[in-house]
DNA sequence: TTGCTCCTCACGTCACGTGAGGTGGC
DNA sequence: TTGCTCCTCACGTCACGTGAGGTGGC
């Protein structure tokens, strides 16, 4: 199997080495291996997992959040996704009505 | 001229006192006075002020950026509130497109 | 004296940013 | 030896949260 350098790892998320030592010091992530010089190894396993820490964060949860959902049986994920996407609708029409305003304002500058 | 108390203010704006005393860290907010006790009093300006402050944070702008704009010169607030606008709006198509996406993934779960 | 509210520090939190100090192949 | 990359701490940042310790009127 080829394994993954954390700098591979990093470019495909598109994230830093600290954001990755972040998700390892929350419990969300480790290093499959090591290669002889101490470098950090990953496989596809981790890559996903990688991917979904992401997705979560993108919704909104936060890593301890994360923690809780990764691994949780499915009708737990499917609350949690319910009503965060309600949240996220709210803060679509919270926006909306922010720019909406913002563009009344910019027209009396 | 009736002055406010930092309960009042707190009470008006909806945030905490901690909160305010982030604003005179910032710079952004000063008592205009204290009571024979000590207790913090604003006026009608200060709230007006924080009010300000509040919503340039729902704009995303942070207490830094703020500090920059409250006094600045009209054009100056103009184009960054324009940019501001533009970012939302990014922000509002990506939360559709998540939100889209979890209302997918739900389905297949 | 007790209970309540207000004050001013000042450390804690969250998700990283940003060096510091050290290692190993080239 | 120099330059480059990788490693592991560990303090800094942002906007507050959350006590700690002290004061004053009732």
């Amino acid at each position: 199997m080829e394994l993954l350098s954390l700098k591979e790892m990093c470019n495909l998320l598109h994230v830093t080495r600290r954001t990755i030592q972040g998700y390892e010091q929350a419990g969300l992530l480790k290093d499959v291996d090591k290669n002889k010089y101490g470098h950090l190894l990953y496989d596809d396993a981790c890559l996903d997992r990688a991917r979904k820490v992401r997705y979560f964060q993108e919704l909104g949860f936060t890593l301890g959040e994360i923690k809780e959902l990764i691994d949780a049986p499915e009708w737990v994920l499917r609350e949690a996704l319910e009503r965060k996407v309600k949240e996220l609708m709210q803060e679509m029409e919270h926006l909306r009505l922010l720019v909406e305003k913002t563009e009344e304002l910019l027209k009396s500058l």
